[in-house]
DNA sequence: ATCTATTTGTACGTATGTATT
DNA sequence: AAATACATACGTACAAATAGA
């Protein structure tokens, strides 16, 4: 075995506390040993200690609170830290808005599929209500903008109402989040008057409809005319993916 | 703006470490600052620095090396670390067999119709190479096991030569490791005697056939078809997904 | 409202390890 | 082989936050 790079002091002293987690099955909420106890049960400084906590709570596995009764608690990791961090991953990959529809169009007809008949009338409701603010064409180039996010919007929301799948649920969020925080940098649509609010606006009705409908084939079909149409209308020049970090949850 | 939690020094001065790779585009292998620097430049103690440089290396942003000419470094987070991150968020959240063969379904005969016609010769010859330790039937279910994560290492390779979409081959390298990682903890078959291996080693030569000859309509199928077949087999009672955490890169 | 105890957060000084020149 | 430049680790002292009396 060769090569192995020599993990330091605060990454051995993490991967025994995630061996805790895991052995002895530790639950959100799970108080971990004070930094004290820390030090004297494992010989190592101060400083080490907090150096692993620090790690610990980059990737998401742990919260600290200060005072009595404060230390290291083991947390679940929220959905937007672990997108922060895929995004992290993703920064010097060169993504482009191709490779995202790419997926996009492979998941979420088939998400669409899985909620139909699934959803109850009030989410139906409230997500019904969220149309009308992309239902009109837009006025100007800020206006668009904000429709192409309020659109997106409605794509993580269904994903959130997930038939049960966190992980699909997870991905669709994290692309629409990729998409919507590009459209926040740079022109993505040609110059010209295109009708993207409205015709999004139309797609997610009659999306609202077979979805309550109970009408799964339907439901996908929609999904999957509807991203087609929207790529269309991509300027996929504008295609780089390379942004900002995403702020973390 | 309520509630906005008190974020700690050593996270202020990673972020704006963050703010920096971003602003002046730093690449890998690009040096910060040594730690003398930024405790000057910033005006924090030793102590803070360091543990901020911990969360950067956590995630995955930096390394650090010892000695003249070290310091922290600008990295390319690598896969084998965003699939750990990655396996944190899903620790605490039930993932079944199901949820992920759904997305497999999904995503992987997309990628092998993708792949139709453009992976040159010798690829194709290194993976048919590596189809004989599966082609026949495993004697015992040790045997079996080797054999599950041999057929998924093909599925790996596989996105690995991805049709240029990073975030695809991320995903479909992610829910493989996942399966992988799972067959070697749990009983992942109903007992009796399958033949799961020839099987799978027989889509898999089918598979390079259809992509060999450029015909992705051929391989979508195939793969979609040889997916369910493996997903049939499985012993979807020993579903859920918490297990330990991956090692990290 | 104040004090007190507990626990993390920050700073600083020193010594050691490690790799480059 | 030695000097240099950097990270690594330790120990201590004190500051800040919070819960409870």
């Amino acid at each position: 075995m060769a090569g192995t790079t020599p993990r330091r002091r605060p990454y051995r002293v993490a991967d025994t506390i995630k061996g805790w987690i895991v052995d002895r099955q530790l639950s959100p909420g799970d108080r971990l040993p004070s930094e004290a106890e820390l030090m004297a049960s494992l010989g190592v400084s101060k400083g080490t200690v907090r150096e692993s906590t620090r790690v610990l709570e980059a990737q998401g596995l742990v919260e600290t609170r200060t005072g009595p009764g404060g230390g290291a608690f083991v947390r679940e990791m929220s959905e937007a830290r672990a997108i922060s961090l895929l995004s992290h991953y993703l920064y010097f990959k060169d993504i482009s808005i191709r490779d995202i529809y790419q997926i996009r169009l492979a998941l979420e007809p088939e998400l669409a599929a899985n909620l139909a008949g699934k959803v109850n009338a009030s989410e139906i409701q409230r997500l019904r209500n969220g149309l009308a603010s992309y239902a009109e064409p837009a006025v100007d180039l800020d206006g668009e903008r904000q429709q192409h996010i309020d659109s997106l919007t409605f794509h993580e929301e269904l994903a959130a109402l997930s038939g049960g799948n966190p992980l699909l649920a997870f991905i669709i969020r994290f692309t629409a989040q990729v998409l919507s925080d590009l459209t926040v940098y740079r022109r993505l649509y040609e110059p010209g008057d295109h009708h993207i609010g409205p015709a999004g606006c139309q797609y997610h009705a009659w999306l609202l409809d077979a979805i309550e409908a109970g009408d799964g084939e339907r439901a996908r079909t929609l999904m999957h005319e509807h991203l087609l149409e929207a790529q269309a209308v991509m300027n996929d020049n504008e295609a780089q993916v390379r942004r900002g970090f995403l702020a973390e949850g």
